[in-house]
DNA sequence: CAGAATCCCCGAAGATACTG
DNA sequence: CAGTATCTTCGGGGATTCTG
């Protein structure tokens, strides 16, 4: 779990968590479309490498906002959700979407 | 201006406007506080250099959101605010500021 | 005072190969 | 299938010096 002190704007915060390269990507992707295996999200978030969706993968896990979960059977099966910490970050997202279609239609 | 093309999620145009890593502070500074000259960010961005304030302030205003006023006076006076287009970004950025503060005060 | 101009560093990101 | 393990790259950020 990412620091939660010294932090002279709560804002710093906000962005640790969600400020990634992809993880507001991954963020979105499983807000809109529900619980995703690894190897679909690596197509869907497109151009990312296995290494790297892992990487951050777990950093959301550590930091408590998707779930992650495995299925012991071969071939290997992994899961990954949103936890209800993460279904908070819902209109904060749908926030920056709105606002970015917004400018980009214009 | 950042290309408003190629983007596969609004969310990604959103993130590259505000996605530096001093310049949600620096919008904050002046959304709340309002017009700021150079050496007053520098000291209320604690830890900033000049160098690199200079480069964000440059992007933000290259992207719109800030204003730039040179005042040709002896020693020279510069100061910043946000524009109108920057001003639009208030709801969410105070969205972002809160969901930090809720998760902070746990 | 508000920068411009350099040079430099380091960590996130990427490429590749291998495996339970 | 879903990783792990290494190595490499790259550029945003940082430190320093100089100036109108």
């Amino acid at each position: 779990m990412a620091l939660k002190n010294n932090y002279r704007y709560p804002v710093e915060y906000t962005l640790q968590l969600i400020g990634g390269k992809w993880k507001l990507l991954i963020l979105f992707i499983l807000m809109e479309e529900g619980t995703k295996r690894f190897g679909e999200l690596r197509k869907l978030v497109n151009g990312i490498t296995q290494g790297v969706l892992t990487t951050q993968l777990r950093e959301l896990e550590k930091d408590g906002l998707i779930h992650r979960e495995v299925f012991p059977t071969v071939p290997p099966k992994v899961e990954y959700s949103l936890t209800s910490f993460g279904q908070t970050l819902y209109p904060l997202l749908k926030g920056m979407c709105n606002w970015g279609r917004e400018q980009l239609d214009k």
